[in-house]
DNA sequence: TCTTGACCTTCCTGTTGCTGTAAGGCTTAG
DNA sequence: CTAAGCCTTACAGCAACAGGAAGGTCAAGA
């Protein structure tokens, strides 16, 4: 099949498979006489598997990685699993880091007048206030 | 005061400072004889603010436009209680989407036998369901 | 037969927000 | 006089593609 038929069974973009071809992540496919990329099954099935894992938020080397365990039926089922908690740890670090910005916006919204004045919480709230105390000093230098 | 100073005391990078007005963030400042930026409070004051409005994960486009409200009196609090709240939903969108990926992610580690086994349910996973299907449909043909 | 439209190819540029590096000038201390 | 530590510009590169130009190919319809 040619590549927009590959695109449609793997849900990548046609653009996305030529890419992920130029960066050595999936191996040349054949060429039809004319010139045009031939893909069969496996390579549909390997690229499903990125598809896959890019989803999940693995990076292009991460993914590398994976792929590289997919492809050998040598592997230890440990080293999946250390690369999918390492993943996990990094999206609640993530999260974590997320939250707190959150929090933070959430209390700006809730701080802010939300009307025709001029006068903003969060303009000054951006504005810093350990940083104030700094320009002050150098004001009164 | 130098760059690098500035740099210190609004804790921006020096590279990120002229960055930022090459990128016509932030306006050119006065030049010494010797062809060296020369920032004053005032600088320092807007450079804070940016990385503030950075770190509360404000892209440049929206700093730009909170920097356009910072610097004007004219302004009215809601425009900038809409920015900000704009930017709320925003990161909880984000979070929710994090949640949901960081849940499948777990339920992978939970799953996974961590042995010395090739046999990976992860790997199964990310191999794809529905897809196997497809694929199973066009081994048939 | 010709043409139209939908494919396919390669190559180049742009995105976001910087960071690194090269090559050079200024300034100050020893 | 030299070494260090500033400063300058300009160009390249990161991730992970997306968009577009310029051109070749292929099947269907008038």
């Amino acid at each position: 099949m040619n590549i927009s038929e590959a695109a449609k069974l793997s849900g990548l973009p046609a653009k996305t498979i030529r890419y992920y071809e130029s960066i050595d992540l999936i191996s040349p496919p054949r060429r039809a006489a004319n010139g045009y990329r031939r893909y069969g099954k496996t390579d549909i099935a390997t690229l499903c598997f990125l598809r896959q894992a890019r989803q999940f938020g693995f990076n292009i080397d991460q993914c590398r990685l994976l792929l590289g365990l997919y492809k050998n039926p040598q592997r230890r089922s440990a080293e999946v699993h250390q690369l999918v908690s390492d993943k996990l740890e990094e999206v609640d670090a993530h999260i974590r880091e997320l939250g707190e910005t959150r929090e933070l916006l959430a209390k700006l919204v809730g701080a802010c007048a939300n009307d025709e004045a001029a006068d903003c919480v969060i303009i000054d709230r951006l504005a810093g206030q350990q940083e104030q105390t700094q320009i002050l000093a150098e004001v009164k230098r």
